[in-house]
DNA sequence: TGAATATATGAACAAGTATTCATATGTTAC
DNA sequence: GTAACATATGAATACTTGTTCATATATTCA
């Protein structure tokens, strides 16, 4: 199959997204439902800031939604495709 | 969904061979079928040497199998999850 | 208004990574 | 055997990336 490199690069900035421990641990949880940044922060075990700026790179790459209520801001996994990506590599992952 | 650090890690580390352009179009020409490095090489415009640094790290994460052949390698898609993450992948970045 | 809370952001540093270059291994042909 | 070819590998360098720390923005409550 013949890809332009811009369709290369997309392809692999969608991945680059994926491909932190920290980014699967946050989409993980995402997967059950929304969440907010602390809520984020405390269950993966990390700095709201250092979760804030994981966010912000999963917003960007449409990975992620935010929505804000007051003055949290509650994630959500934006697109099926990102469960599925998940899911299907999780499969390689445990059946590889 | 609740994921070990461990499941976590390896879930990032099979993203992470996708994460870059260059692997990703070697993924892309070989979804068609096995070729060797030079013709990879050919194909991607890159040294056979970083070709082949890249085919290392593809082929210890089961992305891709290699078939040697006198003094040549063929590589090919290891295993259907990869090509359909990467087909996954694709969709997502169109139609997103 | 001011204090407290929730999140975001910029800069800086540490750790990881892709490519290049030189060299090594293994294979075929002579 | 030697020469030529195909691929692999190690070290070095340049580049990228994740986290931390300090600070900024925005919202609620008193």
């Amino acid at each position: 199959m013949k890809l332009t490199e811009l369709k290369a690069i997309k392809l692999a900035e969608l991945f680059s997204a994926l491909s932190d421990a920290s980014r699967i641990r946050l989409i993980a949880l995402l997967i059950d439902g929304e969440m907010s940044v602390r809520a984020l922060a405390d269950g993966v075990g990390m700095t709201e800031s250092a979760v804030s700026h994981q966010l912000r790179g999963l917003r960007q790459m449409h990975l992620v939604r935010a929505r804000k209520s007051g003055r949290q801001v509650f994630y959500s996994i934006d697109d099926d495709h990102v469960a599925r990506l998940f899911t299907l590599g999780l499969d390689h992952v445990q059946h590889g």
